[in-house]
Formats: C-alpha cells, sequence, structure tokens
DNA sequence: ATAAACTTTCAATATTTATTGAAAGTTCGA
DNA sequence: TCGAACTTTCAATAAATATTGAAAGTTTAT
C-alpha cells in the first residue's frame, strides 16, 4: 500500500469519526492530513490534497488554530503561510478537552447552578425530584473535572500512573 | 418560576448539548424531559410537552432504549406504553460511554490496526512518521479505556476515591 | 371477526450545517 | 505607488440531517 493511499484513508475516517462528535468533516479532516504529515503543508496543498475550496481550508485552519491543534509557520524565503499540526498527541488531547469544557460544559453548568437556587412553583414531589436531578448532574460534573485531572496526572506523573496500575 | 418553566428549559439546553456532541436534539430533549419527570410518560404526553410529531418521538424513543437511557413501563389497567428515564446519573453516564465507545472508538481501533500492519511504499522518513503516529494514536485509546476503568472505581469504591483525593 | 386503541414506518419536507468561490482585502517587494 | 502574491470574507448553494404525518401494521377487548 502507498503511504498515500494510507493517509487518505486515516483522513477520511478522522473526518467520519469528527463529524458523528459535531466536529465539522473538513475541520477534522484538514487536522488529520496535517497529524499525518512530516511537513508543515501550504494552504494550496491541502486544497488539493483533500479537494476542499480554499474558503473551507482558510476557515477552518483558523478554527484549528483556535483549538491549539494547529500553528502557522513561515518558511525562510517563501510568502505562504505554512501550517503544522501538534504532534504530541497527548496534547492535542488536552487542547481538545479544554475547549470542549469550555464550550459546553460551562454553559450547562450556568444553567444547573441558576434552576439550583431558583424557588419552583409545582407539587413538593415533583419539585423535589427535579432539584435532585440538577444536584446530580451538577456533582456529575465535579466528577468529570476531578478525572480530568487525574487524566493529567497519569499523562506525566510516571510514580502516580503505576499506583494507578497496581489498584486497577 | 414555576417548575413546568424550569423543566422546559432543561429540556431545550440539553438538547441543545446533545446536538453540539452528534445526539440529535429531538433525542436528547426527550431524554431531558424524561430524566426531569417524576413519573413515566406516555408517547402523547411527551409529543405535546415538546411538540414533536408521533413519528419523531416513537424513533427516537427506541434510540433511547437502545442506549439503554430509557425503559419501557406498562401502567396497570392502561394499554398505552409509558416510558422512563434511567434516573442514576452515574449509571446514565455510563452507558452514554459504553454507546459511544463501541460505536466510535471500534471503528478507529480497527483502522489503526490495520494500518499498523501495512507495508508502506513511501520515503523512510515520512512512513516512520506515520507510522509513529499510529502508534501514538493506539497507546492513546487505551489510555482513555484505563481512564474510564479509572472513573469506574471512582464511581463506587470509596477507598479508591479518597486515594486519589490525597494524591490530586 | 371486528373495531378501537395504540404503535410503527418511511417518503416527503423542512431545517440545520457545511462548503463554495468570486470578490474584496492585505502585504510586500521593486 | 503599483501590482503580484497571497489571505480573508460571506452571500449563495449544496449536502447532510432531522422531522413530519398520514397510512399501514399490530394488539386487544368484546
Amino acid at each position: 500500500m502507498k503511504l498515500q493511499d494510507a493517509k487518505m484513508e486515516f483522513v477520511q475516517t478522522w473526518g467520519s469519526i469528527g463529524s458523528a462528535w459535531g466536529i465539522p468533516r473538513s475541520m477534522a479532516q484538514i487536522h488529520a492530513l496535517l497529524l499525518a504529515s512530516n511537513e508543515a503543508l501550504s494552504t494550496e496543498e491541502v486544497m488539493e490534497t483533500i479537494k476542499l475550496s480554499r474558503g473551507n481550508v482558510n476557515i477552518n485552519m483558523r478554527e484549528l488554530i483556535n483549538w491549539r491543534l494547529v500553528s502557522k509557520q513561515s518558511k525562510l524565503g517563501e510568502r505562504k503561510e505554512f501550517f503544522t499540526a501538534q504532534h504530541d498527541i497527548m496534547s492535542m488531547a488536552q487542547n481538545i478537552v479544554e475547549e470542549r469544557k469550555r464550550r459546553e460544559l460551562e454553559p450547562v453548568l450556568d444553567l444547573l447552578g441558576r434552576l439550583k437556587k431558583e424557588q419552583l412553583e409545582g407539587s413538593k414531589k415533583d419539585v423535589e425530584h427535579f432539584k435532585k436531578l440538577m444536584q446530580e448532574l451538577d456533582d456529575f460534573i465535579k466528577q468529570l473535572d476531578q478525572l480530568s485531572d487525574i487524566w493529567l496526572k497519569l499523562k506525566d506523573n510516571f510514580f502516580f500512573k503505576k499506583m494507578i496500575k497496581t489498584m486497577s
């Protein structure tokens, strides 16, 4: 199998996965291509490799930069901009986790906090059920946060890693 | 604020969140409504509360049952079917995690496994870079799996929980 | 066996989301 | 200052996805 074909298969699959998790397909594809490339690529190289329009590549590249998954690079003697992916998978994953926490966890926490405080009119039993749900979701999200801390330790603390392994 | 309004706000927000994570909006909304309801609800009650068509409710309810987030209930003396959500948040989350693992992690693992084995034609440096990526992604996914085990322990092992806390 | 009560299906439609590409904007060397 | 090289924007369009609702199917009581 040719390396290029393997890359393209990887790009396609990464695209579908992204799509299933609410990441625009093209954004995930561009990301995959940069991950798989040893060298930084220009907009045009990306356009032609995965057959996307200039505008699409431009907009999604910017978004990837927002997510800190990609950075711009200039090449000596070239006027064009080149792009390269964050190649460390753990850091990459951490950036994704943080971005999604910020985008989607915070709005829920806001809602839960607000509804928890509200004085609700309704039958006592129903109000209690609802309040309990709000509390439990809140606890759950806090546990998720704790888990992401543990994960960070797992990432770079060898002792911690071994300890966990022993206990599993 | 009226309980009903709080519920509806919760339903809307849960719907948007779901949507951002690739869960159909109506499915997430129905789920939220059942979570927030003390009692099992019939298709018609759901239809009228969140203004969805019969077909939509039927199909998404079935999907929620597939995900093990909702179960059917029959009420004594009633012919209709009633539906109720899995009200334990931790079990609920676990079901979601498992379903998504099955749906989206397995395909990636298959791909990675396949590409890792392939004899790739291309420049040595580029092939090595690509193979390294495949290996790292594979390791990463295994770490994710380990993390979900830790989470299970966190869920119901008090000792483990305390230990983690001490170390954080 | 019939009909009322209820559930399921799925082709048509609507909605949302992603993508295009041409035009406007910017940067930079000469 | 000009114009070539390159980037950005965004209204129009396409593609993907979700939703509807009427008709067909099923179940159950009589």
